[in-house]
DNA sequence: TAAATTTGTGTAACTGATTACGTAATTAAT
DNA sequence: ATTAATTACGTAATCAGTTACACAAATTTA
């Protein structure tokens, strides 16, 4: 299919279902050119039962990685035919104990010529492939086996738009934003409250001129994050990291953890020893993002703000 | 799955099955990721779409190698979500024209970075392989193109099955079989005649003792196929193929071109020039075996058999 | 130009799998 | 000894495709 060249590996989905059809197409001309009455998609269970004594519908279910209903319904269809015999366990009565009947043997039988040419055909397309089919499809499955392939594409997500971002340094031109992103997540989940105010609109002469740092995450050159490293008058505590704020549209980008990863990053690099923090414990993806970067839940520490039900602490080592 | 390692390539259909599952899978998730609002299996003529430009639904079933009720379908379901327009052709009523909408086109769009990231992390995912699934995916493609997977089994089958075939001259104790194949087939198709009676009740007076020779195939020991090399008082022909018989239950091994074949080799090892042979056209595998062979059709000699109505040749080179 | 064939499309039924759910039997926990 | 949780498995609904069929429009043939 030319079509898979133009689309790029996306379509790889599509691609394997294709090819599943070409390959299973013949299936069923080809137990026939072996007269053997059976259908395709039994061969699986009819394989491993022919393999070692009777099974369970769970044990084949497991055995062939199909899911139970499948099994079940197959053994159904090989019960008409006479193939397989059930039965019910007596030491454990939910269990249905599947084994090949005489008929079914006789078919296990006469079956293995077909399994000798079919390989021996699949194995002489083989040898003409530069790439081994039976092998590649062995490595994927080891592979997605380790880590899907969501979490590839999300790590990959991550990557692109971690690429996209740029952390710059506060300037007066940025005020508007640093008010705006904070109101909206705080008057979102509680209210402003006078400390808000103050640090919100004179950022200057409340953060940068006591000693403290704002930074700015642009995303393809947009602000959309903010962040602020207060200097704190504490004998225990260099900084307090406050005044987070990322745009709910830039959310999954990254920004956060890039944000606060650079106001650690400038702590450490005023020499700081130990960060502080307050936020509020129904704020989980931000406690998890504290967590991520190595934060600790303290207490004890007065605060101002009313919405404060956790205080954090970062050591730096 | 150990499973297949078990089974051996004939379950490579299954294999397939599976790792498509597991890989189809996480689609749907992955373009949540990225916020499209859109089924995985809307992706192909998607993105067929997005490519040129309007297409009807049997160009897009072509394009895409799906059928025309499922690419109808689809667009079914994407006119819903406003993605496309659909429009009459006016020169040809019956060809319905689509395109994406500006809704489509804006979340063709969006897709893009979703298109790379997924590329990417394939590309990722295949650089840790040692065959190239993507590649070998193409390649079998491109061989069951040129033939089917049902032919190379054939032709499997046939090899194998000629390899348990001997060919060996004609001993009294062969008489029986001889003499049972011949009047299997004759009874069924014809009427038994004079002539049979004498060949077959006394194959060594009839055809050995007079210069010709008889040889049976031996498949797996038991004598299933017979034919005669009958020597001719001719100006022109030196033997004739007659009397060659396979027993039903053998047909599809290949034993009849196996034993004509042979036939042939003795009659050139004897010095022959020129073969004749009778048969009638109601034999369709016969004949066509008789061409395969070399044998062309002639005319107007005499034959004491009534259920003759075909006449052939062949010159041995 | 009428009749036969081909083409484009939609609808219905089927297929080989799945997930969702219900129920009975067994096992674990209090 | 109950009660709760788990397990085995069957039935029903769903899914993403297919083939079969019907029908109208266009094209080819006689």
């Amino acid at each position: 299919m030319d079509f898979f060249e133009q689309t790029g590996k996306v379509a790889i989905g599509s691609r394997l279902r294709m090819l599943t059809d070409k390959v299973t197409e013949d299936a069923a001309n080809i137990y026939q050119l072996y007269n053997i009455d059976m259908q395709p998609k039994w061969f699986p269970v009819f394989y491993s039962l022919s393999q070692g004594e009777e099974k369970t519908i769970t044990e084949l279910a497991k055995a062939i990685g199909h899911s139970h209903p499948s099994v079940s319904k197959i053994i159904g269809e090989m019960l008409k035919k006479g193939y397989v015999q059930e039965s019910r366990d007596k030491a454990d009565g939910r269990r249905n104990v599947v084994s090949l009947t005489d008929a079914g043997r006789q078919v296990a039988y006469k079956i293995k010529d077909q399994l000798i040419d079919v390989d021996a055909a699949i194995e002489e397309l083989s040898a003409q492939t530069q790439n081994k089919l039976w092998e590649a499809i062995g490595e994927w499955e080891f592979l997605l086996e380790q880590k899907t392939l969501l979490r590839r594409v999300m790590e990959k997500k991550k990557e692109r738009d971690s690429a996209k971002v740029e952390i710059v340094a506060y300037k007066p031109e940025y005020q508007e934003i640093f008010r705006a992103l904070n109101v909206e997540w705080i008057s979102t989940y509680f209210e402003m409250e006078e400390s808000d105010y103050k640090a919100l609109d004179n950022p200057q002469g409340y953060i940068l001129d006591k000693g403290g740092h704002i930074l700015v995450a642009l995303y393809e050159g947009e602000p959309l994050g903010v962040c602020a490293l207060i200097k704190m008058n504490d004998e225990e505590y260099d900084f307090e990291l406050a005044k987070m704020a990322v745009s709910p549209k830039a959310q999954g980008k990254n920004i956060g953890f890039l944000l606060a990863s650079a106001i650690v990053e400038k702590a450490k690099s005023l020499g700081a020893a130990k960060i502080y923090l307050e936020s509020n414990t129904i704020l989980k993806p931000a406690i998890n993002l504290y967590h991520k970067l190595g934060f600790k839940k303290v207490a004890g520490k007065p605060t101002p703000y009313t919405r404060c039900n956790i205080q954090m602490e970062l050591v730096i080592g």
